[in-house]
DNA sequence: CGTCAATTAAAGATATCATATTTGGAAGGC
DNA sequence: GCCTTCCAAATATGATATCTTTAATTGACG
């Protein structure tokens, strides 16, 4: 029950800026300090507007915020209130997709940018498989050979074969980079695919995994490197450039 | 002018979850949907309110969520009001820290990913770089050479200099990326650099210049890679690990 | 052209009601 | 005697309304 005692003592929001804006900054830099910890209960709505000495509406603005970003969870009822989140790529994902859409970022850049990080799991793949990890990546790609007719269950093995290198390399910066990626990718993937294409990819990454299963890193990451690359130029040639 | 006319015409929001969820999701989805652009003026917290038909609370609510992730920029007073906001790095940055955070992703691994952003961007810069950008890379590394015996100094021009590389790439979500990466690791860089250990940096990246500018795009990416992966090492046995 | 006051709009406080969720106990059957 | 089911009370956020305070811009006046 330990979880259960407010942890931290907060500093009475001093509104040098606003208040809501101290809030945020005390609770995130006890974040940073590594003085909170996913699951960690704070308190609730009421108390912490006590304990930081501010209204419940300023106190709202702060959590909301915090809610917002990730870092709280909020739940409300008997037994609720607020605690530290446990870390979510899906929210890491929206974050990477709004600032990308702001910046206007074409998907030719967004392809890049998998290749830079996907390149490297790879790499730190083949340094650190073992036999079942190889096994299952081949199981994947055998169930994907089945699905080459279906465009919408082919681009979600092959999602799962992503998935499944980025564990085995694992390197969690780098899997949930590329997964925020993926998942801004994954409207154009798979619309334009011809069932000839897919064995071609699978035929790809096959080598890969064979590259993989005998440790060559340099040579698992110059071919996912280079299969990427194709699907680059593919991409710009044949679909419609957004933007 | 045509700015100061309020855009969109919005639902009036249905508690399906909360109100403030809903009103968040409708303005993301125009975001999204290219209808909404940085700059744009929505109109002020209670004309919002008023559209979506809601309470000023649940409506400020919804902004303290949009304002934390970066949609919405905020102003006070007369001439002030909602309006969509300019991408900024720096809040991406943040995102990433805190998900990293809350995944206790290790040093190490940080600096793997860096090594996957900084050899494409290394890669993309030798293939677009001009003369004038090669003896602004080259500037950059003759005044860091003043300054071996400054850490703090000395860590300012690097930094100056990833950037400009980034910016020579072309390629935004790489360079937001790796600002992200840079921002997280660098408390820990920079400590503990002896002045030879800086000049010794600084000639492995005159190499890489020099690549760069023969436009030798893979080795130039890979005398980036390799050098970083001294650093890494170089981290991993010196520095004491975190968690 | 600088200064100052009026205006605008967000920030903050307080009180109250509504609604969702959990908790725990009571009733009833096995 | 124990387990399950159901209901009611307690808890905590969600939402509304109204008011005061503070910050920033605008525009007029000197």
């Amino acid at each position: 029950m330990a979880d259960l005692i407010p942890h931290g003592t907060w500093r009475a929001a001093k509104g040098g800026g606003t208040l809501s804006a101290d809030i945020v900054a005390q609770i995130r830099e006890q974040l940073f300090a590594g003085q909170l910890r996913p699951g960690d209960y704070l308190g609730s709505e009421a108390s912490l507007a006590q304990a930081f000495d501010v209204s419940r509406m300023a106190m709202r603005d702060a959590l909301r915020a915090l809610s917002a970003t990730g870092v709280i969870e909020i739940r409300r009822g008997a037994g609720g209130g607020i605690r530290i989140a446990a870390a979510e790529v899906g929210r890491f994902a929206d974050a990477l997709a709004i600032q990308l859409t702001l910046l206007d970022v074409s998907r030719s850049d967004l392809i890049e940018a998998q290749i830079a990080t996907e390149a490297m799991i790879t790499r730190l793949a083949a340094e650190h498989a073992t036999v079942p990890d190889i096994e299952s990546l081949r199981g994947i790609l055998h169930r994907a050979t089945d699905t080459v007719e279906d465009g919408g269950a082919f681009a979600r093995l092959l999602g799962e074969f992503h998935t499944a290198l980025a564990h085995i390399a694992g390197n969690m910066a780098l899997a949930v980079m590329l997964r925020g990626i993926l998942q801004l990718l994954e409207t154009s993937y798979g619309a334009d695919t011809t069932p000839a294409r897919a064995r071609g990819v699978l035929a790809k990454y096959q080598v890969v995994v064979d590259a993989i299963a005998t440790g060559d890193a340099d040579a698992a990451a110059l071919l996912m490197r280079t299969h990427l690359e194709d699907v680059r130029l593919y991409a710009r040639s044949g679909a419609k450039e957004s933007a």
